[in-house]
DNA sequence: TTGTACGCGTTATCAA
DNA sequence: TTGATAACGCGTACAA
């Protein structure tokens, strides 16, 4: 492995004069040795030691990207959304000459550790964390981190959401519109992920508007996975709920639930209407096409990428909030009744 | 941030005492400054700088994923399979203590680049390399590399794959026994792509043991993504090609031609058989749910850990072949003539 | 325009 | 059992 010292001894120039060059600083080399040190660097196939760089300059080239949650997954990335999220934000900070360090881990406390461990410029999180957890982690944080679907009670973080009650509202209020009055909440309802609490609001305000009354019979509340839905599903065939729609918080678990209720004899959209949310492709591979409310990944991948490097750029940058639109996607799971 | 030095000073002990209580030589500290140490670095919360670490050590624990082809793809982790595969390789090094740099780069230098700039112990190719590609890579490779996916002509590297002709051999077999004589093989057919020219030997074989001619007219040579699938699907619902069945490199790929056929009027399984590759969560989504060629993700994702982890432990592994098993998952895209 | 000396945080060696 | 010192590869400050 060639270092700076071999080029700068095959040149006969000294270190600095090849890290001058190397830098782009060439208005301190002469043009003779700047070629020069440039021909032997690609014979040599010289590259920087990055180690040795963020040991001395205070940027280390790094972000970390966590995925992190208390709902159980063996695997985030079987998860479409976070899949392509993912892909999204990578190619992006790539292109912006970063490297990537992805963890994830169950534990919050690792997020602290890698950011010390490699002195990373930034971190993302792109899973949900309750407020709890992000204040522990910004409490010792020492770097601009960027949370993505995460609740941010005291505003002091960098977070990145959508409108989160707009999209309940919309659904619902479109389901309405179509008819329905029994119409069921399917999602992972719980007092500290405010995500799908502002859904679950958007939900109740489209009901109230119509006067349609609400019971707590009317929260399915479960995991977010296809399996979780296939039961639901099944529960639905099955009148265990008195509903003609369903309005779920996540397009997997909608699809669940369509094939859930199918085996049991219920059909979607004929039986059941059924909404789901994110917009993934998955959407349109199914049978029926999934009606849903979209986010746009790709410009939240970019939102937040661009919010990350304002804070690396800006000390004064630590708290601000963005908030994207939603949309309703009408596809074919939903009947007029 | 807390270093070595702090933690020996505040203890008043030398750094060489703390490292060694770091890195869990017990044998040579005192029990009494042993936990007095341990204290400190607790109150300071004092994580070890893996860069300093890895600029004297010859370990970075470090490893590097490389997605790149030549196939365009705009986003790698919007492939199910690619990305249940990077999650579960990302999983089992975790749990092994490794840190993860991924990266989706277009161009085969990166690899190197990257290799280079933070002294990885090993990198894993998720995606085909090309045989070209591949020695020009191993070239200039100085740690461990494990390619899956990738065809190794020369026998002079680290592999992981599975038994692609047995896959081509099987689907088109299991075809011919429901009836089926015309039967198209689709897929990302190139002279470089010794995976896709084993399963279509495979297929060949089936044919020629049934005794079915094969022509030309019946490889239909496209990139496996969903929308190539659609045209192909339309196509063959408009006759362009006089098959009843078709034997697909990929899932998503499958899933496409499905929907495109139906776009045009013609269903699967009734007026087409339609068998696709990988077993996907995606297959069972899907209506009709797609009968597939199962390979194992986890079992994949597993041997390439194992390989790297022995080849980085044992200098003299470096070129081994792992292939691994594949079998027919019976679902409902195929039908009886 | 070029070179020297030092420091970044850690570990290995060797001596005490 | 402990500690001093050199070394890893690079960048910055300063001197020549």
């Amino acid at each position: 492995m060639a270092t700076l010292k071999d080029i700068a001894d095959a040149a006969g120039v000294s270190m600095m004069t090849v890290s001058n060059v190397i830098n782009g600083n060439y208005k301190k080399v002469s043009a003779k040795k700047k070629k020069l040190i440039l021909d032997l660097i690609e014979e040599y196939q010289y590259v920087p030691n990055l180690s040795a760089r963020s040991l001395t300059s205070k940027s280390s080239k790094i972000i970390g990207i966590i995925l992190s949650s208390g709902n159980p997954q063996e695997n985030f990335f079987t998860n479409p959304y976070t899949s392509e999220l993912f892909g999204e934000i990578e190619t992006l900070l790539r292109e912006k000459g970063y490297y990537i360090i992805v963890s994830t881990s169950q534990n919050i406390d690792d997020a602290s550790t890698l950011s010390k461990n490699w002195n990373v410029d930034g971190v993302i999180f792109l899973t949900h964390q309750d407020s709890s957890s992000m204040q522990k982690i910004l409490s010792n944080s020492k770097c601009p981190m960027v949370f993505i679907d995460s609740n941010d009670p005291s505003a002091s973080a960098l977070t990145i959401g959508i409108d989160d009650f707009k999209g309940g509202y919309t659904a619902t209020k479109y389901l309405i519109h179509r008819g329905h009055k029994k119409i069921a909440f399917a999602g992972y309802y719980s007092d500290d992920n405010a995500i799908i609490f502002q859904r679950h609001r958007g939900y109740l305000a489209a009901l109230k508007e119509a006067g349609i009354p609400y019971s707590e019979q009317l929260l399915i509340n479960t995991f977010t996975r296809y399996e979780d839905g296939i039961i639901i599903g099944r529960d639905i065939a099955n009148n265990k709920y008195d509903i003609t729609a369903v309005f779920t918080t996540a397009d997997i678990l909608a699809v669940g639930i369509i094939e859930g209720a199918k085996l049991n004899g219920c059909i979607v959209p004929n039986d059941l209407s059924v909404i789901g949310f994110d917009n993934l492709k998955l959407c349109s591979y199914v049978t029926p096409k999934l009606t849903t409310i979209s986010q746009n990944v790709h410009q939240k991948a970019s939102a937040a990428v661009d919010l990350l490097m304002d804070a690396i750029d800006d000390e004064s940058i630590r708290n601000r909030t963005v908030i994207l639109d939603v949309q309703l996607e009408e596809r074919q799971s939903v009947i007029h009744v």
